[in-house]
DNA sequence: TGAGGTAATAACCTGCAGTTATGGGTGGGA
DNA sequence: TCCCACCCATAACTGCAGGTTATTACCTCA
């Protein structure tokens, strides 16, 4: 029905006719010949079944479908520029001039972006990044191991100095199913702490900021329902049906708009939480590192108000 | 350097070995047969340089890497899903169940978002999506060719229904070497009214609501620098250094963060908008109209909170 | 009218991605 | 203990997508 998906290279050719408004100038930019390009956009329309381009004798210029198009390509292509940002910088080589260690939340849906940025700016920074929990990450920084990392841990480890670079706010979700799903009074904390819950691993600073919030109540807490290493799991788990679980509102987002998940409120207690850069104490920072901080920060301000309410 | 950018096919795989752990049991829900997904995921491995998954033999589990190369995926994938979404979309067929005209700014960041979730749920509902501008797609609602609108004009037009499903602001933006950037000063409205900007075609939402808030000014306004017809356009041609222009946040989000383009400060005007679905009037809403609007809803709230400030 | 730009077509070549057939390895159940 | 079930990798073959060069057709402008 939908028919298969076109591929990178298409849809760079696309955007590339948009901007130089011509197939054979795109093509060169492309490093391939005119007539690989024509037979390309020629597949590409087939595949789509939509004209995408007007072919003047003077030019070429996207149709109203094929600007629509264009712009769903660059959101795809941004995607994966930050995919292969990442993937750089995870393939470790020991010339690096910044090495950065990052909890699984901030690598999933930030760094990427952020070394991408950092690339764009100064292409011939080497970055290398490590992703583990933030206990881990916090460790490496005391440590001096690394440049810098990013945590989500309740607090600043001592030794370490922080900036703050976002924030967000853990929620409890279940299935479309589940119980909960049907409840009209929020849940009480207590109640959340006696209930086995699927958790990340021990340092996961999702885990440390559930337990710090749920050892205010004088319950003995509930053994987890299971754990597992890593957020993409967990979700994947309590859509099954599993049962509920306490993750990041970033990490779900996608499934609470579309209804796969639902958020269950929670009663009296505060889950925002904050996402840190941290380094070592004293230690100055180098060139990069300053440099990628500043990138941090600032999608900070641009993220919050991009989509306000009202 | 970088090396070449995987295809979707193998990231996809690369999805399905996380979630089954299993080779074969990935190349089975991919149609196709078990020697093609060892070999697609070698290439993989080979192509990014890096040991993803890690093969016993009794099943596979992803690296560490392999898990955050996964996750990256997850969302070009997420992208791509929602770019084949808008394309059936586009592709008008005449047996329809639900008629949508958009304006340029939300069909570029919203709307294929919304039908994929849509499709996602009612999988047999076929959609079709025209993209115009506010003006266009107002009239259209109001003459009933269509279901439903949405729009991003400052106010709802006679004979329309509407519902707020988001909102922005605008921005006045310069490339970094633009006089503007080094102001200390915010521009006042009376300048930047006298000053000639880029701006999109008559009738568009961006457009409009400039107009609107510069007539409030006794100032004569300037002609336009340039009038183009796509957003993307003006932003390409700002960066370029060719004037400044109005955009709406979302659209130029990437740009500011990385530091391609500036924001000016604008003094005394509120640039914040709401972006609106609108219907012809008493008409009753159709199950899937509602169901897209509630979804469209429902991802409203769900930006705000998620990536608010402290 | 010719020159310089546009894009499409034809004929050919390469190699990637698919197939089936096969073999090595490990763990659980009879 | 042994065998079977399931995991994955390799080998040999095939087809087609995607590249190339060479050529043609078209429009516009000087």
């Amino acid at each position: 029905m939908g028919g298969t998906p076109p591929d990178f290279e298409s849809l760079l050719l696309l955007t590339l006719v948009a901007e130089l408004g011509s197939l054979g100038q795109a093509a060169e930019r492309m490093g391939i010949s005119q007539p690989a390009a024509s037979k390309r956009l020629a597949m590409l329309e087939r595949r789509l079944r939509l004209a995408l381009v007007d072919r003047g004798s003077r030019g070429s210029a996207l149709t109203t479908e094929g600007k629509a198009v264009c712009q769903w390509s660059e959101r795809v292509l941004a995607e994966v520029g930050s995919l292969m940002a990442g993937v750089a910088a995870l393939r470790a080589d020991q010339d690096d001039d910044l090495r950065v260690a990052s909890s699984m939340t901030l690598a999933e849906h930030f760094l990427p972006h952020w070394i991408g940025a950092l690339r764009q700016r100064s292409p011939d920074v080497r970055v290398s990044l490590r992703v583990t929990n933030s206990e881990q990450a916090a460790a490496m920084a005391t440590r001096g191991e690394i440049g810098m990392g990013f945590i989500e841990a309740p607090a600043v480890p001592p030794g370490l100095s922080s900036r703050q670079v976002g924030a967000d706010r853990l929620v409890v979700v279940v299935a479309p199913n589940h119980p909960w799903a049907r409840r009209r009074l929020p849940v009480e904390p207590d109640e959340l702490a006696r209930t086995p819950l699927i958790v990340r691993e021990p340092g996961s600073g999702t885990r440390e900021t559930l337990e710090r919030i749920l050892t205010g109540i004088d319950v003995e807490p509930a053994r987890p329902l299971m754990v597992l290493d890593a957020n993409a799991a967990i979700r994947a788990a309590v859509v099954a049906g599993v049962g509920p679980a306490v993750l990041s509102v970033i990490t779900v987002r996608e499934e609470l708009t579309e209804g796969r998940l639902l958020e269950v409120p929670v009663a009296g207690v505060d889950l925002h939480r904050r996402l840190r850069a941290v380094w070592p104490k004293g230690r100055r920072l180098t060139g990069s590192a300053e440099e990628l901080l500043s990138i941090a920060s600032r999608r900070r301000r641009m993220g919050a108000t991009s989509v306000r309410e009202s």
